[in-house]
This record gives C-alpha cells, sequence and structure tokens, in this order.
DNA sequence: AAAAAAC
C-alpha cells in the first residue's frame, strides 16, 4: 500500500539504501530541520536496523551486476532481438518467408541505427525512420502535419527522431538521450500530435513538464508551429490560467507546464486540475527534474497521471542512470534510445579552456576576446545571481549591447530580456543557470563560461545553447585555481566530444565529481573609494 | 557553497 502512494520516490528508497553514507547524510539534515512536512518522505525514519545493513550489502552486490549487465545492454546487436524465435515444431514454406523477411528487416534496422549512431535496448524495438515521408506510408500521418514539417523546413529526420518517434507511435515508453540542439523537443511532440489525432472534448490529453518558464514557453511556441491548422487546444500553464481557470472545466490536448505549477493545481481543494485521461506525458530536461529539490514535484505529476494506459517519456542530453533506475520503478517494457558517445557534449562545438588566473583575469580575458571579435549573439554563464547583476554592471557601460537574466526578474522582465536577446536587440546576454538547459536561441554562436559549471552536465547542456541543429558553435570555458581540481571532469568531456585536449589535463588526477560552488572573488574591479 | 521550481 506504501508503494501505491510514492511512485517514485519508492524509486528513490530503493537508491537510498545502496548509497549509505550519502543517505544517512541526507536524512540527518531532514531531521534538524524537520517542519513536520515530509509525509511522502516517513520512509526515511526507519532506518539503521540490521537487516537494513544487510540490505545495503546485498543491494551493493545486485548494483554491481546490474551494471554489468547494462554495459551490455547498450550493444546494438543485443538491443534490438526481435529475432524469431526457433520452435521444434516443422516451419512450412510461409514461415521461413516470414523469418527471412524479418531478418532482412532487422538488417536494415542494424545497418540504419549504426549509421546514425543510434543504440537502443528494450523489448522489440520498432524500426528507425528512412525518412519523414515513413510517417505517412508506416504510420498514416495527417498531410497536414507532414506539410507543416516542409514549412518549417525539417527535411530529414536526425537521429533522435528517427528512432524516438517510431518508438513513441508504437505506445511504447521511452528513455531518449541524444545531444543538445539535435531536435528531441520534435521528437516528443510529433508523434504526440499524431496520436492524439482529434481534439479534445474532455480533460486534459498530454502533459509536457519543464524545469524552468522560460523553457515551457518555448515548447508551447513549438507546439504550437508544428500543430498549426489543427484544432488542437495548447495551453501554458500560467498564473492567469491557475488563478482564473475553473479546472473541472479545462480541457485541452497539450498542457506544458513547470513542476510546482503543477503540483499546486493538484493539491488544491476546490477547482482541482484532474489528470487522470492523461495519455501522454513528457518530461523534459529529465535529469533536472529528478533532482531532490524537484522530485517530489515531479512525483506527484507521474502520479496524478493515473491513467493505465499512459506513454511516459523522458528526454534529456545527460541521463544519468539513476534517472533510469528510479523511472523503470513505474515505467513499463520502456525502450531505451541513445544518440551517441555517453558523457559527450554536441560535436559541432568547438570547446577551448582559457586560464584567466584570477577574477579580475576573467575581466580582462571577456574585454579582450570582445575587442579582437565579437561574434554575437553571444551567451554568458555566471554562478549566481548577484555575479549575474555584477557582471551586467561591469558591461553595460562598455558600449557593448548587453542584457541579464535570472530568477531575481519580474517574469515580465524575463520575457522582455529573452525577446530582446532574439530579436537581435541585445548581443550579449549574461545568464545564470536559468538558461542553462534546453533553450534554443538560434544564431548563438559562442557560449562563454565565465563561472566555471557545477558539474559535467550542465557544463554539456550550457555550451549546447550554441551549435544547434548541425550549425558551428564554440564554447569557452575560463578557469581560475580554485576550479584546476574539476578540471579534469571537463577534459573528459572535451575528449569525449572528439576535441582535441592537452595531454597535462588528461594527466591530472581522476577525482570523482562533487557539486562546485567556489566562493569567488567580486567581479568588478576594486571600488573607487577604496582609494580615498 | 547555487539556481530553479509558487503564492
Amino acid at each position: 500500500m506504501e508503494r501505491d502512494t510514492s511512485f517514485l520516490l519508492t524509486g528513490i528508497k530503493f537508491n537510498k539504501k545502496r548509497f549509505a553514507i550519502d543517505f544517512a547524510r541526507f536524512k540527518k539534515k531532514k531531521q534538524s530541520n524537520d517542519d513536520g512536512s515530509v509525509d511522502d518522505l516517513s520512509y526515511f525514519k526507519r532506518e539503521h536496523t540490521e537487516a537494513d545493513k544487510v540490505a545495503v550489502s546485498v543491494s551493493k552486490k545486485r548494483k554491481r551486476k546490474n551494471a554489468s549487465e547494462r554495459v551490455e545492454g547498450f550493444n546494438v546487436f543485443k538491443g534490438s532481438s526481435s529475432l524469431p524465435v526457433v520452435t521444434n515444431e516443422e516451419s512450412d514454406q510461409e514461415d521461413n518467408n516470414q523469418k527471412k523477411e524479418l531478418n532482412r528487416q532487422n538488417e536494415r534496422d542494424l545497418r540504419l541505427r549504426k549509421k546514425y549512431g543510434i543504440n537502443v535496448s528494450g523489448n522489440d524495438v520498432p524500426s528507425p525512420l528512412q525518412s519523414f515521408a515513413e510517417l505517412s506510408t508506416r504510420y498514416g500521418c495527417d498531410s497536414y502535419l507532414l506539410h507543416n514539417l516542409v514549412k518549417l523546413g525539417f527535411k530529414e529526420p536526425t537521429p533522435i527522431q528517427r528512432q524516438a518517434i517510431p518508438v513513441l507511435l508504437s505506445g511504447r515508453e521511452c528513455f531518449a538521450k541524444a545531444p543538445t540542439g539535435s531536435g528531441k523537443t520534435l521528437a516528443f511532440v510529433y508523434p504526440m500530435l499524431m496520436k492524439l489525432k482529434h481534439a479534445s472534448k474532455d480533460g486534459i490529453r498530454a502533459v509536457i513538464l519543464c524545469h524552468t518558464r522560460e523553457l515551457a514557453t518555448q515548447t508551447m511556441r513549438e507546439c504550437k508551429k508544428m500543430a498549426k491548422g489543427s484544432k488542437f487546444r495548447i495551453k501554458l500553464m500560467t498564473k492567469e490560467l491557475v488563478r482564473n481557470a475553473d479546472f473541472a472545466k479545462v480541457y485541452c490536448d497539450i498542457l506544458i507546464s513547470t513542476p510546482r505549477r503543477l503540483q499546486l493545481c493538484i493539491s488544491k481543494k476546490k477547482k482541482k486540475i484532474d489528470l487522470s485521461r492523461v495519455e501522454y506525458l513528457v518530461l523534459d530536461e529529465s535529469d533536472k527534474l529528478f533532482e531532490h529539490s524537484l522530485l517530489e514535484q515531479t512525483d506527484s505529476v507521474v502520479k496524478a497521471c493515473c491513467n493505465p494506459s499512459i506513454i511516459r517519456s523522458l528526454f534529456s542530453a545527460t541521463l544519468p542512470d539513476f534517472v533510469e533506475e528510479v523511472a523503470r520503478t513505474v515505467m513499463h517494457d520502456a525502450v531505451r534510445v541513445i544518440v551517441g558517445d555517453k558523457n559527450a557534449a554536441s560535436e559541432s562545438i568547438k570547446q577551448k579552456l582559457i586560464f584567466a588566473g584570477t577574477e579580475e583575469g576573467k575581466l580582462l580575458a571577456l574585454r579582450q576576446s570582445f575587442a579582437e571579435s565579437l561574434n554575437p549573439p553571444v551567451l554568458i554563464f555566471v554562478q549566481s545571481i548577484e555575479r549575474a547583476e555584477a557582471l551586467y554592471e561591469e558591461l553595460k557601460f562598455d558600449s557593448i549591447r548587453v542584457g541579464v537574466i535570472h530568477s531575481n526578474l519580474s517574469q515580465e522582465q524575463r520575457e522582455n530580456v529573452i525577446d530582446d536577446f532574439r530579436a537581435g536587440k541585445t548581443w550579449v546576454l549574461i545568464a545564470t543557470d536559468v538558461l542553462g538547459r534546453g533553450m534554443d536561441f538560434k544564431g548563438v554562436k559562442c557560449v562563454i563560461n565565465y563561472d566555471f559549471p557545477d558539474c559535467a552536465a550542465s557544463y554539456i547542456h550550457r555550451i549546447g545553447r550554441s551549435g544547434r541543429a548541425g550549425r558551428i558553435g564554440e564554447g569557452i570555458t575560463f578557469y581560475t585555481e580554485d576550479d584546476i581540481p574539476y578540471l579534469r571532469n571537463i577534459a573528459n568531456v572535451m575528449a569525449a566530444s572528439g576535441c582535441e585536449v592537452p595531454s597535462w589535463l588528461m594527466d591530472l588526477p581522476k577525482k570523482k565529481w562533487k557539486k562546485h560552488y567556489p566562493r569567488r572573488e567580486s567581479i568588478a574591479t576594486k571600488p573607487k573609494d577604496q582609494e580615498e
């Protein structure tokens, strides 16, 4: 019974036992600021028995075993094991022909997957697409949808689209990992539009969860473009919608929201939102949605989408094992689709590391690089809101059109900043990690990590704001003495993405990545009044 | 050690 109430968190419980030390630390923290609001997490309280300790060591062994199985699972040839089963009975001619045809199909699938760097695992993985035209021949896609595709300039499906679209169209749940800027949004929106077919007459039929409001807005725009000409209702969960709508009466085909806002609507006493009819649920940037602070919110949405025939999918450019482990506790016979190398950034991005020495050195290096060649639009990432503001104050008098964005701005301000950047009114945009993931600014040629990213995943996502849709991009990362212990992790990503890495970097000691938030000197050169 | 996700 307990299991029924905690879905994804059940998975976490299992997971936590495996990592007993982290778990104990987390538990301590939970208890120390105990405010009684940990209903769903109550299982944390019963631990430390001898039986539990045994459970830990047993599951550790199991983990190792699973890990080795997983490696095999990545193998392309084992992945799509839809080869016909040989029976003892005499098979007649027809059976033989069927087997031959199946074998030919399997060979075609394998060739195609190999060609596009697609790795799959799972039972009976559907064949990848050879072209978009197959959407109508194989899946009876409506002509208006194909027309939209052409009009929006999509000619050839990207690898993730080739494989993830048939998987979703076949009604399979899936995990999808593919490089930044490789068309993941289309890969989950398009099959959704195809399967929804006719507009909703009651209730909500599909939900897309995004980790920031900016991404939710962008995703809605993409959805609307692709659905043009249909009668689908596509809605963004805005503050106004939450305030005004009576969710008992709201019906829409695709609802796009951030987790917290949707969770609130679920937990409302009056005008509660009904997600029991949801047929499709997408967790975009899913590893982000599975972070501690968001997991409980994500969980309540997953829990509320209780339609037994729901199709759920997880998309991201970085999909760590633990996310899949947790998600597998609720998913049915999911297919895994992985494009490209594990732990690599998009290959179309040129990656550079620059030693800036000190904070002052960073500012100098930035100004110098702008003086040499400013190739707008440029995105600059810093580690905190304060530093974003400080850098903005430094640059705004430099005759460069510069903007700044972070979560301390009002929603309206945030939207304006994004619009200005998209319209080319600002050339350089300084941002916190709000814009680190998912955002698609068409022409961004260069991303500068003014402050070192906090982990490899965030590095991959940040530089992935450039070099999208096959274009060339550049990712420049400044580092100081404080960051050197963490350089090796970035070097690994660079090596995995086919970048040249100086050998001394690879000689740095391997270190398990911990979140990296060094306390930094202030950005500005010393204020004038200090001289007085 | 941060940011983000509400009202």
